[in-house]
DNA sequence: TTGCAATATACTATTGACGGAATATTCTGC
DNA sequence: GCAGAATATTCCGTCAATAGTATATTGCAA
């Protein structure tokens, strides 16, 4: 992977977006879309560049596409998160995300929903 | 300045070469073109992208404009640029570039040629 | 004022990314 | 096999960024 894929990849809000939700484990595309409050389409495309540029990786779990980040993680793009995290005052979308993506999570913990298999409790939120 | 605007300069390589060398001082566009052995008019237009994106400011010195980074150093810019030195082994080009640019300031230092008047001093290069 | 050096702009064509709408694919459960 | 859920793809129009070529602007020096 390429500092200026990397960057490509960087450059648009909804995928800085889907980064940051990504980067406490994988999610599937439903998960995204309720977040980010987006349309299916758009979302799917805009996976679907982050793949062509390395950016994250998908694997199917039944009727489920499960996006994640690659391993081992880039440094390049850990430091750019980590930055997005410490401007969470100025950029407040990023931490809401967080916070909303939790709630769904817990939500899908404690009710069993119709929902893939993900690795929950790798997801340790800062807020 | 917003994060979009920073990655959307950074995600092209010539404006990361171009970022790259004024992180140690303000140059003017000739040294620009000379190290990264380019098109003038191709950075020009580079240089007028990053401005209006808030990325370089410029002034003129008689015949030369010179452009530097802004004050005070955007942290997200300056960990970014300082990333590409840690990968310098991966990204030759960028040393490369610094180490022609340190040439090019002391040629000028030594034969005291038709160039405007930097503070080369503050230019201290890692290679 | 003329000429030259340094830099910027205008014009045009091309490419890449994005949005919207419709449709296709893949898998599951019946 | 069929219906439905989750996700992806295709088609098309648009806009932003890039490149190439030519030309304009600015300032200095003679």
């Amino acid at each position: 992977m390429d500092f200026i894929d990397v960057y490509k990849c960087l450059c648009d809000k909804q995928r800085l977006r889907i980064l940051n939700l990504l980067k406490n484990g994988p999610l599937c595309v439903c998960h995204l879309i309720e977040v980010l409050d987006a349309d299916q389409v758009k979302v799917s495309k805009q996976l679907k560049y982050m793949k062509a540029l390395g950016m994250v990786e998908s694997t199917r779990e039944a009727n489920w596409m499960i996006y994640r980040l690659p391993e081992p993680p880039n440094s390049l793009v850990v430091e750019n998160l980590k930055c997005l995290q410490d401007c969470a005052d100025e950029h407040l979308c990023f931490s809401k995300d967080l916070k909303k993506l939790s709630q769904i999570l817990s939500r899908i913990d404690n009710q069993n929903l119709n929902c893939p298999e993900i690795v929950t409790n790798s997801h340790e939120f800062c807020c």
